[in-house]
DNA sequence: CTTGTCGGATTGTTGAACAACTGGCTACGG
DNA sequence: CCGTAGCCAGTTGTTCAACAATCCGACAAG
């Protein structure tokens, strides 16, 4: 191991795989995407509530970055839909109204009851990701933490995508989710919104677990309809 | 009519109503956005073909803008999966792979069906835009107008998905035919590829307008399996 | 109470500047 | 002839300062 040239490497590229495997962590993301990343996580976490303004001036101060690179990241984020943008009037953390929490579900229930009926099977690594989640929020319900609840049950219906596939479907379904939080955030008395449905979950995961897709499917589809409307009562 | 004080209008705002749908006229865009609007049009049209790098410096001059305002427009097409940004590299019109195809379809087999059997009926307006998409594709291929014909092809398969009556499936929609145009770019031989189809979208119309969702729905299911492997046959 | 008008503050956009990086070229050594 | 290290020109990443366009609240006038 002293000299680089008395080890054989004849047969494969033991260390290239890895690099292969690693290169994300080397690709250096911009500013303005990790800004976005903080940005991010800070709504999604509900430190950012709807409504806020975020001025150019103040937050490119508080992150230490330029107005310009500060626009970029405001501009994904508006493509993420978690800010709006108004013209000449500056950037705010999205307000979700009646209409957009019922397109939400509404498009959820065309992803992931349509993921469980594209899957042919239920592989063991993607059952294991789901019962995964569901643990989680079992363990983050028995401790009282509702956000982390919340973050695990999301976790649960991304999972439940990914039955599909599709790199596409699962980057659409992370928007939505991550979306649907301003809903949660819009009325703190929705906190504990999500306890009640990880017995709903761990049954779905039971009849995929059973191989009966379909049944699965539809239960998810009900599930779906009554959280939709559980949450439109308790909105402004 | 002569005077403004003339005519009462004690029962109602008749006109505040009218400019409250039509704000967005008034909300001007901004340069970013045109500009991005103007690169997306050149995109889908092929006008800049797959693979071609688009330097900051003569891109913002040719469109006349500064840097600055340019990279913000950048990072939207980025985000919509048009241009690929490489750290330190520069940004170039996204080239898809064969994945990129299989799971752009993929996509669609769990949108388009899942719209049709959401909707529990078909509005006669939503049935006559997909017959104007239908109507319109055959005209453009009477004239042997090849990419009118994928226009109006992509239009027909927008105009199914607006049967979910969901403005975010709609969304995801639009920017799913957009990338799927780099894939018919980046082979010169595919511009043909949407005439034989023409036919089996009238078929589906009619199938819509007797009221049989489900079988429009398994039948458009099989005609993206199919086209999703002729695609990719004559891929690169 | 509504309608002009004004001024401060914020956003929109530009151009220039410098740092960081890439890709190709060259020269050197074997 | 080949490979490598280092250099160099060009591009991108980021910041900064300036100015134009616009919004918003305040204040005055009708």
């Amino acid at each position: 191991m002293a000299s680089p040239s008395a080890s054989g490497q004849a047969d494969a590229e033991p260390w290239s795989d890895l690099l292969a495997g690693n290169r994300s962590l080397l690709d250096r993301t911009s500013t303005a995407e990790r800004v976005a990343d903080a940005l991010r996580q800070w709504i999604i976490d509900g430190r950012l509530l709807p409504g806020t303004q975020l001025s150019e001036h103040s937050a490119g101060k508080a992150l230490g970055v330029s107005r310009n690179t500060l626009r970029e990241a405001f501009r994904l984020l508006v493509h993420e839909r978690l800010l709006v943008h108004e013209f000449h009037r500056g950037v705010f953390v999205r307000m979700l109204d009646a209409d957009d929490v019922t397109d939400l579900y509404r498009t959820r229930r065309l992803l992931e009851p349509g993921a469980i009926r594209a899957a042919s099977d239920v592989p063991p690594e993607r059952l294991a990701a789901i019962e995964a989640a569901i643990t989680s929020a079992e363990q983050a319900a028995a401790e009282e933490r509702w956000l982390d609840v919340g973050t695990a049950n999301m976790r649960f219906h991304q999972a439940i995508t990914a039955l599909a596939g599709s790199p596409r479907a699962d980057e659409i379904m992370q928007q939505l989710t991550a979306e649907l939080r301003l809903a949660f955030h819009a009325t703190p008395a929705l906190r504990r919104f999500h306890e009640p449905y990880i017995e709903l979950n761990r049954g779905i995961a039971r009849l995929l677990a059973d191989g009966d897709l379909d049944a699965a499917a539809r239960t998810l589809d009900d599930y779906l309809t009554t959280a939709q409307h559980q949450l439109l009562d308790a909105f402004p």
